[in-house]
RNA sequence: CGGGGUGUAGCGUAGCCCGGUUAUCGCGCCUGCUUUGGGAGCAGGAGGCCGCAGGUUCGAAUCCUGCCACCCCGACCA
């Protein structure tokens, strides 16, 4: 790997020489696809199963609704056509027809659909369709589904897990008697993210609200949690919008309330995608390669056994062997790589590249003085323990691992979040250190948008800790209304 | 979609401007021996429709046209 600096030039390089050379993904050679890789796939994994948990302990059940979706439903939401117009690919027939001259497999013009299907960019169209039929009464709600699926955006330029064109993701819609309790599951969801980012990732964020030209197409409010990344860029790693009744009206759910009487539901719409994979990269990894958190990584400690010829083998497996059981025990996940293939120096490296928290190596040393080597990941620092203290060692190391790498990117994003009171300083402070710039921002459109013609930096959020706007916007001189969060953004 | 760049073995590359034997080198891979506490050494070997299609030419990795994919910068976006 080449040793790069986490803010050089070329930390798009840096970043996708690390995502293929630690095997997570790789490019598919169909435009802008990606295929996942085992490794890679093991940790979207673990995210799947531990946000799976958290959905369902805040009341959330799984179903399963259709890809390919008629494209008149995407047009019943004005505003939600126009964000996603751009950018879907569209199914217009259902069969081809083989030239048998030629051996040439053409589309059969015969073969035209009625109606043109779409490829989900987003699922909400075909979900309210469902709803309708679905939701008659008060007693159907509120409604809490998730949906674990693959959606497909054309983007015009993409990147591994960044901005893929096929990704996966889980996206949650939900349908409320009430206004109130929509906002509250809208900002209940942005919680259960923040809490799954920074405890399980190790990743800290910034929970706030988006400007309304940054919203989610068809959305009321849209609650964001932001991230940044080592060169100081953000990164949006999880949204979760209030839709109002936009889409009841849209699809014509109504329910019968208390009282009898129709009104339109309430809805929200959330969801994570593979990006958190491409954030969990960018916010840990060094030169040696990727940083996992012990919570998220697929193997939390790997035993290499060093020796000469079969018998020294024989003699250090049986210890690795009772390690390797002592700690399954205790729920670690443990690999003994005892393949005679690979050096151990070899392995080493791998694992590094891997981002495996804890390395145990155990040779001929250690079984003369009873320990083992324990190497932590995040620090390369490595220390000898007595075997039988190997047990106990271990989980508070594992810990310990992950409340380091979520400090050290908190010290990290703190010391890259800078105050800025003019419009000379925003550009300044921008141009050398980047990060995110915390201003005052008169509520315009145009205020935003010059900002970002001129500099690259978008309104990332208005947090929702911001403290009370008092003065001037520093761009356009007016009152401001908030406080808000400027930055480069992926 | 606009601008710039790249495509040669699994990976990274030389050759291309100026067409001419059998396409260069490194890593990786295979075999053997020696090795094994930070990506081992030596010897031998295998692996290529030079991105795809068409054209020019006696002859194309090299020149021309079209297409495809990838990378970077914009605009767009989870």
């Amino acid at each position: 790997m080449a040793k790069l600096t986490p803010r050089a030039a070329d930390y798009s390089k840096w970043y996708n020489e690390l995502v293929i050379r630690a095997g997570l993904a790789e490019n598919s050679g169909v435009r802008g696809s990606m295929v996942i890789k085992p490794y890679g796939f093991a940790i979207w994994e673990k995210m799947q199963q531990q946000l799976d948990k958290m959905f369902k302990d805040t009341g959330h059940v799984n179903a399963y609704f259709p890809l390919l979706i008629p494209k008149s439903y995407l047009s019943k939401e004005a505003d939600h056509v126009k964000g996603f117009a751009k950018e879907v690919a569209v199914v217009t027939h259902y069969r081809l027809k083989v030239d048998e001259a030629g051996g040439d497999i053409k589309v059969d013009p015969t073969a035209k659909l009625a109606e043109a299907l779409i490829i989900r960019p987003t699922s909400e169209t075909i979900i309210w369709d469902t709803y309708k039929r679905w939701i008659k009464s008060y007693r159907d709600l509120p409604l809490l589904i998730n949906q674990w699926a693959n959606v497909v955006r054309w983007e015009m330029r993409t990147r591994l897990f960044l901005r893929t064109a096929e990704f996966l993701w889980q996206e949650g819609h939900t349908a409320h008697a009430t206004e109130a309790e929509a906002v509250e599951e809208a900002k209940r969801m942005q919680d259960v993210y923040a809490d799954f980012v920074e405890n399980f990732m190790g990743i800290p964020i910034v929970k706030g609200v988006k400007t309304p030209s940054e919203r989610f197409a068809g959305a009321l409010e849209t609650y964001t949690i932001e991230a940044m990344m080592q060169d100081g860029k953000a990164l949006q790693v999880g949204t979760s919008h209030f839709l109002g009744q936009n889409f009841a009206r849209a699809f014509d759910v109504k329910f019968a309330n208390r009282n009898g009487a129709e009104t339109y539901v309430w809805a929200t719409s959330w969801g994570v995608s593979t990006r958190l994979m491409g954030a969990l990269i960018m916010a840990h990894s060094d030169d040696s390669g990727l940083i996992l958190p012990p919570n998220l990584a697929p193997i939390q400690v790997v035993i290499i056994p060093i020796y000469k010829g079969k018998a020294e083998l024989g003699r250090v497996a049986e210890v690795a062997r009772g390690l390797q059981q002592k700690l399954q025990n205790q729920n670690i996940r443990v690999r003994f790589d005892d393949r005679d293939t690979y050096k151990p120096g070899w392995k080493f490296n791998e694992y590094e590249l891997k981002g495996v928290p804890l390395r145990l190596a155990i040779g001929p040393r250690d079984l003369e003085s009873a320990t083992v080597e324990l190497t932590r990941r995040d620090t390369l620092k490595k220390q000898l323990v007595p075997v039988d203290k190997v047990g106990d060692r271990i989980p508070h190391l594992l810990r310990d691992i992950q409340n380091h790498i979520f400090n050290k990117a908190l010290a990290f994003r703190n010391a890259n979040v800078t105050q800025v009171q003019s419009y000379p300083e925003f550009k300044e402070v921008l141009a050398r250190k980047g990060g995110f710039l915390s201003t005052l921002w008169d509520g315009s459109a145009e205020t935003e948008s010059d900002i970002q013609q001129e500099t690259g930096a978008t309104i990332r959020c208005i947090p929702l800790d911001a403290p009370e706007a008092n003065g001037t916007d520093p761009y356009s001189g007016k009152p401001a209304k908030v406080r808000v969060l400027y930055a480069k953004a992926y």
